[in-house]
DNA sequence: AGAAAGTCTTGACGACTGTCCAGACATCGC
DNA sequence: GCGATGTCTGGACAGTCGTCAAGACTTTCT
């Protein structure tokens, strides 16, 4: 072959793994909505292809299997959803500028995509019993840790304080003040989002140590 | 009728009451761990009875339906759960052998129950779906805040100090650093109920405000 | 004793599931 | 244009699911 050829097979190689992948994201996205509004237990492949504009059988022309699926999806949702956070700890000035922001953007995010993290911590309940999406999980779960962390880090610097626990520690705080969050907002309270934003501002507070 | 005639019939229907509820009592176990070993999302009426020594068929005897089998479950768990850590809150003389004495049943809990605090999860997860279990589940989780606030209270007044947070704030954060714990230990982490055990240490002492 | 009520088993039903496949349709290089 | 390749459809498959009902067995009442 010469090099022309190679690179102009190459070229089609290449935009037929583009649309592959392309296609392979539109059903994910078909899916995770499916998902997020059914939940796993109850979510079908037929449902699924159900609310794309394709039949059911393409499905496994794209994805090995359900489990394949969805773990593609997982992955596509981690990608959309780790650095949304990242902006406001770029843009913050002060430490009180910083809290008043990460809790107004939790709360936020509670009303906002209420069905979408319904479906994360579903997906990861799912994991403590099934195998199949652990690795995936705990992959995700570590990057929204180190998110937090970075929030954390940065306001006691702008405090000018250090932080009295860990990453993993302060993870586990905000994840189960959100999720509390979730279930109430889920459940029709709908002082749900302030009580949040309200709790995460004293949470962050109180992680700072006075005197560092 | 007769007053003896009476109580002879009350006493029948009593027994027959108790009969009744015994087994489905001793069917809701069997159930329960099915659950707790399956997950909501794979457990079937039929391996449910396949746990228990009885048929399928014995299950729509005792309870109308799927949901009201595992709405049973729930409420079944609950009376079993709430009540445990109340022992420490009596027996405990200082804040110090409280708050030890909180987080060790906690991280011993995380270990010995670890089946079963994932279905607590699970089932609590898929309320944020279905509204079936809900009613129950909130009321389990009011439970549970009521619970963890005694010990903070208490903890509190043995320590001389007040407190930072609320009673929704508190449950919340005990319960994400509870389930963080939870999905590691089972991801195959050996250290996570003794990082349970020293977090949930620190967050504790964090709740005080020094000067009340 | 026999009648009645309670308890449990077994088999069946329709619906739904994940998976697979034969073939239709479209797109491509030649 | 034609064959080859990629894409998609729709139906069929073997299971499993929740539910129900007919009947057998057991216990209780009279």
């Amino acid at each position: 072959m010469t090099q022309v050829a190679d690179k102009a097979s190459d070229r089609i190689a290449r935009r037929q793994v583009d649309k592959f992948a392309e296609r392979r994201a539109q059903l994910a996205a078909s899916a995770l909505r499916t998902l997020s509004e059914l939940g796993y237990a109850r979510t079908s492949l037929r449902e699924i292809a159900q609310n794309s504009e394709f039949s059911h059988g393409v499905l496994h022309y794209y994805f090995r299997d359900k489990v394949d699926l969805i773990t593609h999806c997982v992955r596509q949702y981690k990608a959309e959803c780790v650095t949304r956070y990242d902006q406001i700890v770029a843009t913050a000035d002060s430490a009180e500028e910083l809290r008043q922001g990460f809790a107004a953007t939790l709360a936020r995010t509670l009303v906002d995509d209420a069905p979408m993290h319904r479906l994360w911590y579903d997906l990861r309940n799912q994991s403590m019993f099934e195998e199949s999406f652990r690795a995936d999980v705990l992959e995700i779960d570590q990057s929204l840790e180190r998110m937090i962390w970075r929030i954390a880090v940065q306001f006691a610097e702008l405090a000018g304080a250090s932080l009295a626990v860990g990453p993993a520690t302060a993870y586990a705080l905000f994840d189960g003040l959100f999720q509390q969050g979730l279930l109430r907002h889920l459940a029709g309270q709908d002082d749900a989002a302030d009580e949040l934003r309200a709790s995460v501002g004293d949470v962050l507070d109180g992680l700072l140590v006075r005197r560092p």
